[in-house]
RNA sequence: GCGCCUGUAGCUCAGUUGGAUAGAGCAUCUGCCUUCUAAGCAGGUUGUCGGGGGUUCGAAUCUCUCCAGGCGCACCA
């Protein structure tokens, strides 16, 4: 446990103390202890932490929160807490001074955890799954998709900082529908190439990179294809192009700082019959039923909207059905959680899906899908609707050519996966250098100039004495040095509520806080206790964003 | 029509189970490079937290309702 989780712990504990003994004495009157919370206030006139505990005392003390802050502090007992003052504020907060030497050992701490600080335990090593991106392979990675790889690929490395045992899936749509569309558009365009007219599938996919990719296909094997049996022209152009295109996704992703550990087949689960039996699974528990010679899923029963199919009248299954499918499989692997990371448009496939894991005995509660919304693309002020079937869509590789992986990973990772994002590639190019991402950056290119030169000095790897560390008390110092005590419980709610874009928010504030205390104060002086004591600051503090900039998947770079 | 998401400064957005004077970047104005990187710092300006009601000692946060925008409601995925 950090420093600051054990300080908060402490004071936290002992505040239940204060209560239980005025109650003991007869001065304070509750039932039960509510809820009640012990933080750092924002402002830092009111001290270093505040509890509320004595207005939601108030209902049940029957008594003003003043009053019983009053007997609260009288009955707190403060030894070991580093707590150096409590004074009643506001409407009945009590606000703590903390002795400010407490402070300076999070250095010490930072700096013998390494690349560890900010790691936390409350994962305790169960197994997660963290499914993301899993774009259809029938063209290009786009917008939405950096989107959410950013966002997943964080997530999965902020649950694996929280202790987690963490496991990065991507599932390969490689049979159904639109694979068979896939393969009309492909046969139109390998004839219209070779100079024959064809006419384009109704729901094709006119994406420009569908044509290169029949291009290349003809300069390898030509025109052999066109006297053959259409359904095995199909099937070769298909097998071809698939091959070709999680090709580019995988080193695209690979380009964005995405590494996964599983990449999965569709097609494997009807190979192995595990649709099959998954629907017979069901069908046993009574959840299936036939009507207009197709068979459905009571989905109702599983507080969906209305029923759905699973098995088509013609006798093949739905996305659907392999979708139930490869969720129960990914639970037989014995993932505890299932973490899945869908677009917003998605959103009514979710009930049906958690349903569908209930019916078949898994805790629906252990797959949690979190929705993002969508990108839009914003052309000369006006929004472009995005689609793979039209082509329209800016790639995600077009993206990392016009503003860098760096930039497009923190853009999205400072958003919250809520809101939704208009995205100007003509106003992002023209921002790129406003990045915020830089600003971070920036900051640790800084540090490590600074001890560049003080390696110059030989005094690079010189621990400071404890007299020194303790000089850094201006109040520049100490709110970086809070900051960073922070991190670990950073990380406890950023992974506690799945949201990685808090580290991003995190990283800003410490960036912003090492800018003010540069310009304020010099490191390399000549005072040598002194400018040890600095420099193992600057250690930590680059040592931080480095860490916390590894999570979001961006580079630190040494100079700038 | 029903469901999910969103509405916070001129613009883009933060704001953990309700807390103290609602924050940051961009933009704009004023200062700061003969000392460790000016992609920086300090300061100024900027708000009916979409509107209205309710709960509460206290609401951007919870609740009801209305308005505006996005997405979804297939034998597509």
């Amino acid at each position: 446990m950090s420093l600051y989780e054990n300080i908060k712990t402490r004071v936290t504990n002992q505040l239940v103390e204060a209560a239980n003994s005025a109650q003991a004495a007869g001065e304070l009157k509750f039932e039960e202890l509510p809820y009640f919370v012990l933080e750092e206030p924002r402002e830092r006139q009111h001290g270093d932490l505040a509890t509320n505990l004595a207005m939601v005392l108030a209902k049940q003390a029957k008594r003003s929160p003043r009053e019983i802050a009053t007997t609260l502090i009288k009955h707190l007992d403060t030894t070991g807490t580093w707590i150096e003052s409590s004074e009643i504020a506001g409407a009945g907060f009590i606000n703590f001074r903390l002795n400010p030497l407490w402070l300076t050992n999070v250095i010490g701490e930072v700096i013998n955890a390494g690349g560890l600080y900010g790691q936390v335990d409350i994962g305790k090593g169960q197994k997660i799954q963290v499914e993301f991106v899993s774009a259809n392979p029938t063209g290009l990675l786009h917008m939405g998709n950096a989107r959410g790889a950013a966002l997943g690929d964080s997530l999965a490395s902020l649950l694996s900082a929280a202790g987690y045992e963490v496991s990065r899936e991507f599932y390969i749509n490689d049979t159904g529908n639109q694979i068979h569309n896939f393969a009309l558009s492909l046969e139109a365009r390998y004839l219209q190439q070779l100079g024959q007219e064809a006419p384009f599938p109704e729901g094709g996919y006119h994406g420009e990179d569908l044509i290169d990719t029949v291009k290349g296909l003809i300069v390898k094997v030509g025109d052999k294809y066109l006297a053959v049996e259409p359904e095995l022209r199909r099937e070769f152009l298909v097998r071809y192009a698939l091959d070709e295109k999680m090709r580019d996704i995988r080193e695209t992703l690979q380009d964005f700082g995405v590494e996964y550990d599983v990449w999965f087949n569709e097609q494997s689960l009807h190979d192995s019959g595990a649709v099959r039996s998954t629907m017979e699974e069901l069908e046993k528990k009574g959840y299936i039923y036939e009507k207009e010679g197709a068979l459905w899923l009571k989905s109702t029963l599983l507080g969906d909207e209305k029923d759905e199919v699973v098995v088509r009248s013609n006798g093949t299954p739905t996305y659907f059905a392999a979708d139930i499918a490869y969720h129960r499989n990914k639970f037989e692997r014995g993932f505890n959680r299932v973490i899945n990371i869908w677009g917003s448009d998605h959103h009514g496939h979710v009930a049906r899906l958690k349903g569908a894991m209930s019916a078949l005995g898994y805790d629906p509660d252990n797959l949690q899908i979190i929705l993002m919304q969508l990108v839009r693309l914003i052309q000369n002020g006006e929004v472009v609707k995005m689609s793979k079937r039209s082509g329209q869509y800016i790639t995600l590789r077009e993206l990392m050519d016009e503003v860098g992986k760096d930039a497009a990973r923190f853009f999205f990772n400072l958003r919250d996966p809520d809101s939704t994002v208009d995205f100007d590639m003509d106003l992002a190019r023209a921002q790129s250098s406003d990045n915020p991402v830089y600003y971070v950056q920036y900051a640790h290119a800084r540090l490590c100039s600074i001890l560049r030169q003080a390696e110059e000095l030989g005094d690079a790897g010189v621990p400071p004495l404890e007299e020194d560390l303790n000089r850094l008390d201006s109040s520049e110092e100490r709110d970086l040095l809070k900051k960073m005590a922070d991190l670990p419980s950073e990380i406890i709610v950023a992974a506690r509520l799945m949201e990685p874009h808090r580290l991003a928010r995190y990283v800003l504030d410490l960036a912003g806080l090492f800018h003010t205390f540069y310009n304020s104060q010099r490191v390399l002086v000549d005072d040598v206790g002194l400018r040890r004591a600095r420099l193992s600051l600057v250690k930590a503090v680059k040592q931080i964003i480095s860490n916390v900039l590894g999570i979001l998947g961006v580079s630190a770079p040494e100079r700038m």
